[in-house]
DNA sequence: AAGTTAAATAACCACCGGGTTAAATATACT
DNA sequence: AGTATATTTAACCCGGTGGTTATTTAACTT
């Protein structure tokens, strides 16, 4: 009922030229050799990277003519995101550490401007 | 300043071993034999996956005695989540559209329902 | 020093992924 | 029918990945 796309869609993620080409049809449909255009790479290429994208379920693919128009399909998007999210805690859990520890150096740095304060007056 | 690490971290995300080692280490530091425990599978295999993990930065490991106990590392789990983020409006709207679907079914229903308490009463 | 446990490395194998060039297919245009 | 354009498929190369078994290294234990 629910089968394992996470392995398959990450697979199909792992690669910039597709990040890419995700990107592109962020802003809309668009044909093969229009996704193509913005990388130094044969067409043959370019049609494998959008095999694994449909393949994935990353992208869908309909019929114009001689165009094959690609569009971007966002249900294996938002499971990444659901899964990702899983770990939400670990990484705000450092950034809380961090936070801490910006505050604790503030905290000395003030300290130690009280003890500048405290001494004799520089020269200056 | 900022190398693209997504590449590596989809890579080392597109195994479900490594998922579910990911998914053991969200509840706490474990070595390499307790990690190993679940698989079916050889401790070099296991060793080569911790490997994976490690160079793409979601995982760091320490030394005890001759354990080597590993950590999730979740910087590069919130890079996954910041990028799958801009993509969300695409998952939100399909949703809206699938609402926007199932009211206009239910208004014909609605309508259907209408026109039969309009008709001549059916046998049963 | 010898033995035990934990883990990594070496060497190997089969397969897959990302690229290429050349050829085939699909559709439109004249 | 013949040509042009868009796209896919075929065949190939190479390096990486995921697994294996056998060996080695590291640290503790007796």
């Amino acid at each position: 009922m629910s089968p394992d796309h996470l392995s398959s869609t990450f697979a199909a993620l792992a690669d910039p030229t597709r990040r890419a080409i995700l990107a592109r049809l962020a802003s809309g449909e668009a044909p093969v050799t229009e996704l193509a255009k913005p990388f130094d790479m044969s067409m043959p290429a370019i049609s494998k990277h959008l095999k694994v994208l449909e393949h994935a379920g990353l992208i869908a693919r309909s019929r114009d003519a001689q165009w094959r128009p690609c569009r971007l399909e966002a249900s294996r998007l938002k499971e990444v995101a659901d899964w990702v999210e899983h770990y939400r805690r670990f990484w705000e859990q450092s950034l809380d550490r961090l936070d801490d520890y910006l505050r604790q150096l503030k905290h000395q740095e003030l300290k130690t401007k009280e003890k500048k304060h405290g001494r004799k007056q520089p020269k200056h």
